[in-house]
RNA sequence: GGCGCGUUGGAGAAGCGGCUUAACUCACCAGCCUUUCACGCUGGCAUCCAGGGGUUCGAAUCCCCUACGCGUCACCA
């Protein structure tokens, strides 16, 4: 067979060479430690914690080396693909301040790279598609889907492996002349490789997370190019990210399985392999049983989720962070305000197992980042997300900032700060009964005040309530109250001996704060009430009296 | 079914043959503080590292087998 007209009958007008390309995109001129790494999402339309796991190890890696970090979108299926997929992508990954040196951009491309997308990248493809049929190691195959399928099933039957390999591999070696006519009469066809692998031999993967891995041979002739001339994954990654000289690849454990196949082409082309890193897969329990993330079942899968509940992005950051390093607890415990791209982020820490996704301890980290994070600045959060999120809640909020900024303060000073806040939509409703607007009674008052009793404590506590006392001053009067009503002033007392009295003065000070919160949980309640303000209080006050 | 990866408390994990009586964080529980809730503090929470065999004076750490979980076996990525 001479390859060589093969290849030329399969490709005839390219417009470079292998040599050529490889001018074109020389190798980077960047420090020997600096690393190049990718993500490489699809335009699906859905972008996820995954996508984001492995764009933060990206990330750090190359900007800790000042290497490259640059964005390809992996386009290659058009069944998938849905319009306007890469903006979401971009603002998706732009929102947790996930930046790229080169790459896909809404308009076109940067960097000297490219094209970044794969669609755009066909003649590229051809170019070593065509050096791997002159070297004798690609072939075009005929078979049809149904021709495959009935195969399999054969297969089954038989109880074989699977797949398109030696004596299953029917166009194999079909010769130029059978080639050239049916080609002639247009049949469509895909390119293979020609595997010389055996199924007994194993090859050697030295994974950088992992460490080194022993995997089966690759021995089936897999597809290079799909019928309409577009790349699989598998080829696509191998030319585009020798070409985008990449040094690393991140990617999921999922491709672990196929990791052999990249490993045969690159030898077969003669380059360098990349540094493979395979990370662990985000996982969810369920009945007992962990099991990957899913789109459908999991919302919390979805970037676009965390964006809508209103997290911080930076809690999010820190969160993978202390999956991905867990020696970075212990760094944010003995650097408490340096900035999280401080941390040394290494390959070497990182874990190979299945992580759960914890939403407990995201929470925790969102409240310990929001107790540090300015009330101006917290403001400023709030507002721009409640544009987007709850533009009712907005408005109230924002029309009077100067008292918003109180409300978000309360309590947060000191030694001993409240961390009331998590997230926007918890907070917003933790937030709410400072405003008229919102402010719901949410709680009944203690079980053992009826409302005549509240009304009794209610127009007592009116009586007395004076806005220039302190707080000293202020709980001075509740305790005369409590007294005067036949209340225990001491809880303990109470306690010991509750035949004595009425209740507490917990009793007394919950009707009160029902009363000025809705609720029975609330913050100081003097501190409350003087941002409150003198009129608020006492018309809350008087609505609950009156409504009893 | 083949091939591969994984398995330390409820969760994330540290651990790399003797420093381990298995760190730290979250969750949970109890107590303290306290006018509620939070915050904070104190203590509890794996007699044991999936199970079973080995190697060794000594194993969570090395080897083998078994079990379980996960992934993958497309003209999807």
């Amino acid at each position: 067979m001479d390859y060589q007209k093969l290849a030329d009958l399969l490709f005839p007008d390219l417009k470079f060479s292998p040599t050529d390309y490889e001018q074109i995109y020389p190798q980077r001129q960047l420090a020997a430690n600096a690393k190049v790494t990718r993500i490489g999402p699809s335009p699906t339309g859905f972008i996820h914690l995954g996508n984001l796991y492995n764009a933060i190890i990206g990330d750090r890696l190359a900007h800790q080396s000042n290497g490259v970090f640059f964005l390809r979108i992996e386009d290659t299926d058009s069944k998938r693909e849905v319009a306007g997929a890469v903006e979401i992508i971009l603002s998706a990954l732009g929102f947790f301040g996930i930046n790229f040196d080169e790459g896909a951009t809404i308009d076109g491309d940067n960097g000297n790279y490219g094209p970044y997308r794969q669609s755009q990248r066909k003649d590229i493809y051809h170019c070593f598609a065509k050096q791997l049929v002159k070297m004798g190691k690609a072939y075009p195959c005929f078979c049809s889907e149904e021709e495959l399928t009935q195969m399999r099933e054969e297969q089954m039957a038989k109880q074989v492996n699977f797949g398109y390999y030696s004596e299953w591999a029917r166009d194999r070696n079909n010769d130029y002349q059978q080639i050239a006519e049916r080609i002639a009469k247009g049949e469509p066809y895909v390119l293979r490789f020609r595997s010389d692998g055996n199924i007994d031999n194993t090859v050697i993967l030295a994974d950088a997370i992992r460490g080194e891995l022993q995997l089966q041979e690759n021995y089936q002739d897999f597809v290079l190019l799909k019928s309409d001339g577009i790349p699989t994954y598998h080829f696509a990654h191998v030319v585009d990210d020798h070409l985008m000289r990449s040094t690393h690849v991140i990617r999921s454990e999922e491709w672990l399985a196929t990791a052999p196949i990249h490993l045969q082409l690159f030898d077969t082309f003669g380059w360098q392999r990349p540094i493979y890193c395979h990370t662990a897969q985000l996982m969810k329990l369920e009945d007992g049983n962990r099991r990957k993330l899913s789109k459908r079942k999991d919302p919390e899968l979805a970037l676009k989720y965390y964006c809508s509940e209103g997290y911080l992005p930076e809690a999010i950051w820190e969160y993978l962070l202390t999956v991905l390093n867990s020696n970075f607890e212990e760094w944010r415990m003995t650097n408490p305000s340096d900035p999280f791209e401080q941390f040394p982020f290494t390959i070497e820490k990182m874990s190979n197992s299945g992580t759960l996704f914890d939403l407990d301890k995201l929470q925790d980290i969102s409240k310990e980042i929001l107790v540090r994070t300015p009330a101006a600045q917290i403001y400023d959060f709030l507002k721009s997300w409640a544009e987007k999120y709850n533009p009712t809640f907005s408005d109230i909020f924002c029309a009077d900032k100067e008292y918003s900024l109180r409300v978000i303060d309360v309590n947060r000073s000191g030694d001993r700060p409240r961390k009331d806040l998590v997230y926007w939509k918890q907070a917003i409703k933790f937030l709410s009964f400072y405003f008229d607007e919102l402010f719901t009674i949410e709680d009944n008052y203690p079980e053992n005040i009826d409302s005549d009793t509240a009304c009794e404590i209610l127009n007592k506590y009116l009586e007395t309530l004076d806005f220039n006392d302190d707080q000293e001053q202020w709980f001075n009067k509740v305790r005369e109250i409590t007294d005067a009503l036949g209340f225990a002033v001491q809880p303990k007392k109470y306690r010991k001996n509750p035949e004595l009295y009425r209740g507490s003065i917990i009793d007394v000070s919950n009707t009160i704060r029902v009363a000025i919160t809705g609720r029975l949980n609330s913050p100081d309640l003097w501190e409350i009430s003087n941002i409150l303000g003198d009129k608020r209080v006492r018309n809350r006050v008087q609505a609950a009296i009156k409504g009893k």
